[in-house]
RNA sequence: GGAGAGGUGCCGGAGUGGACAAUCGGAGCAGACUGUAAAUCUGCCGCCUGAAGGCUACGAAGGUUCGAAUCCUUCCCUCUCCA
């Protein structure tokens, strides 16, 4: 185990932290050499990892790097029964192969960031299937519904009449339990997250063992500044985004939100975020170029500096200079076609209709070698090897069949 | 078992016989501007048609009507409360 300085200490419990369940606790132990059980659960109920859940992530790579161990449960059981942290909805119930498949592609995904080598996989499953009847009574008989009703979520829902499903509050009781089989020292997650956790803990008491820790990150703002991220609302930028996505999305977000994707996201020093935060307020950097700096970290993270020098540089080039990309796909145009441009740019799936496609034309949203297209015109009447640019970055290039 | 609320476009959510392809907000798209694919402003935002126009659409199916998202009938689904 690695002795921990006061920066390392730092680094570990401030940056890119909400709250800790209970700190003093936690550095004893931290201090005491033996290595910490992780846990991490996840919901296999959706596939994509994204930058929200990175911030967790990236803080479980820190604990492995100090030795300690991470326990990741999949959650098949509680995906079928659908978490309703956050939202105000119920989410639908998965089928066993759904879950399966999902789960793997999570797993794919999340050992981009987590040590593979210091993790181990659970499945719920392994304590859950052999659960009676008797098991869920005993588990439940431990809590009251009001315990349950000062779960934020569920106190709102409630009072303005919206359903709770009864699956819904067993929930907690699932994860929490899992608490106990696999014996967690510290539990990681979401700032939503605080009273499932809250429920491992008592339940650990309960047994007689040490109630983890809880520790708990903010919740990252999506790519529309406004809502948490989330793939459905599609505000996400994905970890496997191919380099140019994701450093177009990253350069998408707002300028308020640079400094805190800085903190959460990457590994750039305390000391100089705080000076590109400063020199911004005082309008003596241009945001841009900070933002520009945390999309070359993301796409080197998760790919790597050549990626994301060719994306910087592809970003550059077509949506500062608004030059033409190398890599352009080509529109076939059959010889004495009388087609038109509207319906061919969407044949080609440039646009969803023609009537989208002479809408475009109308807002002199669409290009033909550099010049706005005044009115729809026969694709016939274009020369071979004439750059079609439909909005901002759509593009085709025609080529004539003879 | 009883009482009640509701199902509308990608999402939220108005509309309760003609003026409704359907207010508004969000998302999305475009244009302008710019410091960026930020912010802001403006416009567009079912499909077909060059257009006049047509078609499809407000849970489903029928019906009333010159005319229905709006009224009636049946059915399906969701939710809340009381017991």
């Amino acid at each position: 185990m690695k002795k921990l300085s006061d920066s390392d200490l730092k680094k570990l419990l401030r940056r890119g932290v909400s709250q800790i369940i209970n700190e003093d606790e936690l550095v004893r132990m931290l201090n005491s050499g033996r290595p910490l059980r992780l846990k991490q659960g996840f919901d296999p109920s959706f596939t994509d990892i994204h930058m929200g859940h990175v911030v967790g992530l990236r803080k479980l790579r820190q604990f492995q790097e100090l030795g300690h161990k991470v326990i990741l449960i999949v959650g098949d059981w509680t995906a079928r029964i659908g978490d309703p942290s956050g939202r105000s909805a119920t989410r639908p119930m998965l089928t066993a192969e759904q879950v399966k498949f999902n789960a793997q592609t999570y797993m794919d995904q999340f050992f981009r960031i987590v040590d593979k080598e210091k993790t181990e996989v659970r499945w719920q499953s392994g304590w859950f299937e052999k659960f009676g009847l008797e098991d869920v009574i005993r588990l439940t008989s431990k809590f009251t519904v009001a315990q349950f009703l000062a779960r934020e979520d569920f106190a709102k829902r409630y009072a303005a009449g919206h359903p709770i499903a009864i699956t819904e509050l067993l929930y907690p009781l699932l994860q929490g339990y899992d608490s106990v089989v696999i014996e967690a020292d510290v539990e990681f997650g979401g700032t939503d997250q605080v009273f499932n956790c809250m429920v491992g803990r008592e339940l650990q008491e309960m047994v007689g063992q040490k109630p983890q820790q809880v520790f708990l990150m903010p919740l990252l703002v999506g790519t529309d500044g406004v809502q948490k991220m989330s793939k459905s609302l599609g505000n996400y930028i994905g970890v496997t985004d191919p380099p140019q996505e994701m450093y177009g999305k990253t350069m998408s977000i707002n300028d308020e939100m640079i400094i805190p994707y800085l903190e959460l996201l990457t590994d750039v020093p305390d000391e100089e975020i705080e000076h590109y935060s400063a020199r911004m307020a005082e309008g003596k950097i241009n945001p841009m170029d900070v933002k520009k700096r945390l999309a070359r970290e993301l796409v080197t993270d998760f790919w790597n500096r050549k990626s994301a020098e060719e994306a910087a540089e592809h970003f550059a080039r077509t949506v500062q200079d608004k030059e033409v990309p190398e890599d352009i796909p080509e529109l076939r145009v059959a010889a004495g076609t009388n087609a038109m441009l509207s319906s061919e740019i969407t044949r080609a799936g440039l646009t969803k209709s023609r009537a989208e496609a002479r809408r475009l034309i109308d807002q002199n949203a669409i290009e033909i070698n550099g010049k706005a297209v005044k009115e729809d015109l026969e694709i016939g009447k274009v020369d071979d090897g004439s750059i079609i640019k439909v909005g901002k970055r759509r593009y085709l290039k025609v080529v004539r069949e003879k």
